[in-house]
DNA sequence: TCTGGGGTCCTAGGACCC
DNA sequence: TCTGGGGTCCTAGGACCC
């Protein structure tokens, strides 16, 4: 049997989680701006239309934008996660196998069920009854095709919003491909865009009929997946459980430029208690903890640093004193005064399951299991209370580092004080 | 003046082992 | 004078994704 991947992709996603609950933002050019109000990170189609491209600065948008009576908002990503998860509860009830992609986006394995265009129309009407948010689908045999799918499904219009490739011929299909380019194509990309057109490869067609060999010699096996894939061999099945992170992540840009080591701390500290609580959640332990530093990397004018450091720690933990700790020893052998510092981050690495805590010659059992409640006390709180409700000292109080979010919208879904109000 | 944040996978090269 | 071969593990960097 032939299988069918769907991909189901939400519509400008933010802008429609917005336009939920402000319905005066219907019909007009709206933008998403990233932490910071720094680039565009969502645009409605109105402002799609009128040439505006993905990640652009907000600052040199800023003429077009009053020309245009451009709307743009701070991201809320509280609201949107909230959003996203009901979107997902949903398509979960129309087939049994579904990966959640990203905060957008969700592969669902639509192998054996019959009339795959209508049952799509059928689950896309419904997101839009029950959730309230417009979304696209892409049906095709393998994952790469499905994303291509949806593609077509949003930009041509005669589609109206479901397109199947497993209903169509292979005629009509080698029609539609010649009409894309190969950058369109999911796993290409700029870099690699740029090379196949160097070798003459320009439309999805034309990467689909490559000779396997060649693109395994000049790109390597992921490249030579993506062409099998695009000649409908299922390569890259569905992840239906997402495996805990390998990795954690907590970086911000500052707010303004910082230079003092004080400042610095505060926030290597708070984003370290950020990261420390990801990690909880996903029950692991970190074995080393990599601190970072950067000067605005934009600013060619003025001196540049980026350092970083790794620590490996003496044991693995999930201790928010104990990686703050490292982080802070980290940063303080990179730290150099006299520049103007824009951003920090924390990464956790060396990431293992919290149930295969290694023993060591040196372990206090007391003091490792005073350590975990008083872990697990913290997050009971804070999940409470309200995240930051207890945090460490050092963190500071004033964070004159903090970011600016200029405007943004209400916690509409999940918070009491900011529920929308009907009139 | 003002340019995000958080991930994954692959590859190459070095260290080390037998 | 002559200086192997094969394997694993780790790390850094690049490319990609949303």
């Amino acid at each position: 049997m032939q299988r069918a991947f769907a991909l189901v992709d939400c519509n400008n996603f933010y802008v429609s989680c917005e336009r939920l609950f402000q319905p005066r933002l219907e019909g007009r050019p709206v933008v998403i701006l990233s932490n910071n109000d720094g680039i565009v990170v969502s645009r409605s189609q109105e402002v799609k239309d009128l040439g505006v491209r993905m990640g652009v600065p907000w600052f040199q948008l800023k003429d077009l934008a009053k020309r245009h009576g451009i709307i743009a908002l701070s991201s809320n990503y509280t609201l949107y996660a909230d959003i996203s998860n009901r979107v997902m509860r949903l398509l979960s009830q129309y087939c049994p196998g579904q990966e959640i992609y990203s905060i957008d986006e969700s592969f669902l394995d639509l192998t054996g069920i019959a009339d795959l265009t209508c049952y799509a129309q059928a689950m896309r009407a419904n997101i839009k009854r029950c959730v309230g948010i417009p979304v696209c689908v892409g049906i095709a045999p393998s994952k790469t095709l499905a994303k291509l799918a949806n593609h077509v499904a949003k930009k041509q219009k005669q589609f109206h919003g479901v397109c199947e490739f497993n209903a169509m011929t292979a005629r009509e299909l080698d029609n539609l491909f010649a009409k894309i380019e190969v950058g369109e194509v999911w796993g290409v990309g700029r870099r690699s865009a740029e090379r196949l057109q160097q070798m003459g490869i320009n439309t999805v067609l034309e990467l689909k009929y490559s000779p396997a060999k060649r693109v395994r010699a000049e790109f390597g096996v992921v490249m030579e997946r993506i062409v099998a894939e695009l000649n409908g061999e299922t390569c890259i099945g569905l992840d239906e459980i997402t495996p805990p992170r390998q990795q954690i992540i907590c970086s911000r840009s500052f707010g303004l430029y910082v230079s003092l080591l004080e400042d610095l701390e505060q926030a290597v500290i708070a984003y370290t208690t950020r990261a420390a609580e990801k990690l909880r959640d996903q029950q692991s332990l970190a074995g080393g903890i990599q601190v970072y530093i950067r000067t605005n990397p934009h600013k060619e004018s003025e001196p540049q640093y980026q350092p970083t450091t790794l620590l490996p720690l003496f044991e693995p933990t999930d201790d928010t004193r104990l990686l703050c700790r490292a982080a802070l020893s980290g940063l303080r052998q990179i730290y150099r005064s006299g520049y103007a510092y824009q951003k920090a981050g924390v990464i956790l690495t060396g990431i293992i399951p919290a149930s295969a805590r290694p023993r060591t010659l040196f372990e206090d059992t007391a003091a490792q299991q005073k350590s975990t409640s008083l872990m697990a006390a913290l997050d009971r709180i804070n999940r409470r209370m309200g995240s930051g409700t207890m945090q460490l000292l050092g963190e500071g109080v004033r964070k004159g580092w903090a970011m600016r979010r200029g405007s943004m919208s209400q916690r509409y879904t999940t918070e009491w004080d900011e529920l929308a109000v009907a009139r």
